[in-house]
DNA sequence: AAGTGGTCTAGACCACAAA
DNA sequence: TTGTGGTCTAGACCACTTG
């Protein structure tokens, strides 16, 4: 542990004790002021490593009480979530948009059930497609709510998926995988034979009041993807 | 901006600033060096709070670049990837699973592909059902490479799941969504229509060599949620 | 060449929770 | 009460990358 020390370093040696069981899992591990002398580095740069750890659920960490090792560390996958066109446009393909609906109308039950009591009884219901090299992509099933969006603001060239992104930040959401067959319009829509599996996804955003809700339905074969 | 400074109070008006515009999107911020001084703190701190706004997607930083506000922010999901008893009996439920069956057989070359080229020809090919209060709840369907558990190693009563999440750690791996048309053996499996939409999970994990490849099929109507 | 972020250090004080 | 992590500071040097 010589040369120019890092706090990579640090949490690298770290990690190999974990991995080797010199630091069992649930038992305490040393201070950070006896490992920053062990090391020989500053107790901020072994506080770097083992935060980072921490981030990472692999240590547990307690004023008082000491930095234990994680007794069954619970795997974290990050999905990014995209624009939909620029997801198509990074595979090399041309991204095609069509607006099918949108109208005002009274918002269903299950709908306002996940974006909570104060949802308004009517919302804009817009449904588009995304298409990619002319072939069906996606479609979008989107609730928006009026007031984040009036009437001034059209979603005929531009998707509302883009227009939101770019424009509306938000506070918190969910996020919901889930498969469904499709039904006959889906399927005449997306070029699939009715009762396909197709992969969808619901996504809520709110801040102080809810933006919106939206099920992307993607077309039979799609896999969302990540690393861990 | 007075009082006990802390970081996280420079991240929020950075984060103020940004909402705002008041640091339009795109373009570049104040240096760390004036804005310690703008906000009466150290160097240290501001490094600290616009790192973490790098962290999450919302500020870009290069080394004499200097840092701007990133244009379009990818927004980014957290999953926990939980042992499924544990996920089942969060839900206050009983938890059952069976095994049905463990062989040595060639590794398909879809599963080969992406366990990548050092895969050995033959695997351990599990499969096994979780149920829920005597419910069928999800399919296991899994390659493990028999140099990681021989046959030493039985799933009768632990699931290769449980095993592998206590016992084996790992450097890398992929995870997918996708969904699938429950086949006759499936829906038989797990109570369902055939053809039925069912969600799948493709989970791969591996440290110098392949560890396994296991897709779980859940039971009609699962939904994986995660909050934003 | 020079500006900017990345990181380290030594020391300090504070906040929290366990003893 | 006291030990441990959380954070801050002021200064320093380094690494990258742009002009």
């Amino acid at each position: 542990m010589q040369g120019p020390l890092r706090w990579q370093t640090v949490r690298d040696e770290a990690l190999r004790r974990i991995r080797n069981h010199e630091w069992p899992a649930g038992e305490r591990i040393p201070d950070e002021v006896d490992l920053a002398e062990e090391l020989g580095c500053a107790r901020a740069t072994v506080n770097r490593a083992l935060r980072d750890l921490a981030d990472s659920g692999l240590l547990e960490r307690r004023r008082r009480g000491g930095t234990t090792v994680t007794l069954n560390p619970v795997r974290k996958a990050v999905f990014s979530i995209p624009i939909i066109r620029k997801d198509i446009e990074a595979r090399g393909q041309t991204a095609g948009y069509r607006l099918l609906s949108d109208t005002l109308a009274p918002v269903p039950a299950e709908i306002a059930a996940v974006l909570g009591a104060d949802t308004p009884f009517e919302m804009r219901h817009i449904m588009a497609i995304h298409t990619t090299d002319d072939a069906p992509f996606c479609l979008e099933d989107r609730w928006l709510n009026p007031e984040i969006a009036g009437a001034e603001v059209t979603f005929d060239a531009l998707s509302a998926n883009e227009w939101l992104v770019q424009t509306q930040s938000f506070s918190s959401g969910t996020l919901c995988f889930l498969a469904l067959n499709a039904e006959p319009a889906q399927a005449a829509l997306l070029g699939c034979a009715p009762g396909a599996a197709l992969l969808g996804l619901d996504r809520t955003t709110r801040n102080e009041h809810p933006i919106t809700a939206v099920r992307l339905i993607y077309a039979p074969g799609h896999r969302v993807e990540t690393a861990l």
